[in-house]
DNA sequence: TTAAAATGATAGTAAAACTATCATAATAAA
DNA sequence: TTTATTATGATAGTTTTACTATCATTTTAA
């Protein structure tokens, strides 16, 4: 019985692989027992203690190997975020595709669309080695840094952000099914997803600097907001 | 003759001095000549850079003193940032403040307001040591590394984000001067921000994030928008 | 069984992020 | 003007981070 459980469990899992930009890593870290051990207590780590505090040293301590093994996975800690927030974006790609597959109707489907990258952690369907609503945490505090860099240009030339483009992209044409008339799609779409995070972040800790308040339901209160945002914007 | 207008603009330069929270330096940058030094080179280096490039020590040669020199204004790289970000903030809330001076309708006010953190470098007031048009640039590609770390929540006990949220006030004010009723008031003053500094920054290194295009002038393009935007949400 | 691929162990370098100490220059008070 | 104080500079050092090189051992696949 438990058998025949565990051995479901385990294909389930290996049946969810992300295929991302090969520049990303040195060595595919989904394939091996290492790679998803890099993946698992990176995620959990930075998490944590933060992107500054967390370096390849101390996760090597923590998975029992060494930080020349995890250099030959990932050329350094910067491309392991960008390779994290990478999957956070073809995942909640993966939740909108399979949540909106059946909705003819556009606005129901952005409601649906919300609802995926605000609460994607909540509805977990189960990556055994990502814990995907720490993941949604690092994406909220240090997200931007896979982007705010000096090597953005280039890195951007390499495709390191087509996952962020082509949902930027799925999200605008469901917008202009909405209204065609609306002069700024890809806008509201990042600004949707950056404002759910900003907003989250100051919820937390800059409490001041928002009306989403932590003590309800800080999660379903933003998906309200953007829910109003978009149903006054695109009437 | 050239005297009284080197004259007369010295005592311009040194009316405008921001008072910033004392824990931000170990030593008022702005009352020596090397402390304002270190204000004006920081903001050309880190614009030119990027902020994980630059360091006290290369900023040290720049200006021709010494890192333990730099190490008596400010602890670290991170307060600078911290200060400079702050000092922006301020700016802009002067800014805001004398161009509403005369202005009742809060329309036309938050009007004011947009333009003035939008297309702030543009019609610039003019401290010497402080290039506002490069400190706006480091505002958009570094300011949220100001508050993303996992400091956070010790450095807001501190007070080091009350510039930050004395601005968010004066335009929520604003906003539901505007209607009374509208439920977000904060998360649409700081999403203003936000939003434009995100646009702007996808505009010069993400395009296809946007519909803001660099080839015209992008500045103005926002502008349009968030006007767009605040008339939608508040009517 | 054996070759190849993956991982580990050890050691090392270069730069970043500081800190300590002493010397000298500028300025303000007596 | 002398002297005390404060600001800055010069030099040298420590610790941590971010890597790289080399060789040994284990695991896996042919």
């Amino acid at each position: 019985m438990i058998d025949i459980v565990v051995n479901l469990y385990c294909i389930m899992s290996i049946e969810i692989k992300m295929s991302l930009n090969e520049g990303l890593y040195l060595k595919e870290p989904q394939d091996s027992k290492l790679g998803r051990n890099i993946i698992k207590h990176s995620i959990l780590m930075i998490d944590e203690f933060g992107f500054e505090c967390f370096n390849f040293k101390k996760l090597a301590q923590e998975i029992n190997s060494t930080e020349t093994s995890i250099y030959r996975y990932f050329e350094n800690k910067h491309l392991l975020l960008l390779f994290l927030v990478n999957w956070y974006w073809e995942w909640v790609s993966y939740l909108i595709k399979i949540n909106t597959m059946n909705v003819d109707a556009p606005k129901k489907r952005l409601q649906i669309i919300i609802h995926s990258f605000v609460a994607a952690s909540k509805d977990n369907p189960g990556v055994v080695y990502v814990n995907e609503s720490k993941l949604h945490n690092i994406v909220i505090s240090e997200g931007m840094k896979a982007y705010h860099t000096k090597e953005v240009d280039e890195e951007n030339s390499k495709g390191f952000f087509k996952s962020y483009k082509t949902l930027a992209k799925s999200v605008s044409n469901v917008i202009s099914e909405i209204n065609p008339k609306f002069k700024y799609p890809f806008a509201l779409a990042t600004n949707l997803f950056e404002m759910s995070n900003n907003q989250i972040y100051f919820a937390k800790h800059l409490p001041k600097l928002t009306d989403i308040s932590i003590e309800k339901d800080e999660i379903s209160e933003v998906e309200d907001m953007l829910n109003y945002f978009v149903e006054k914007l695109l009437v």
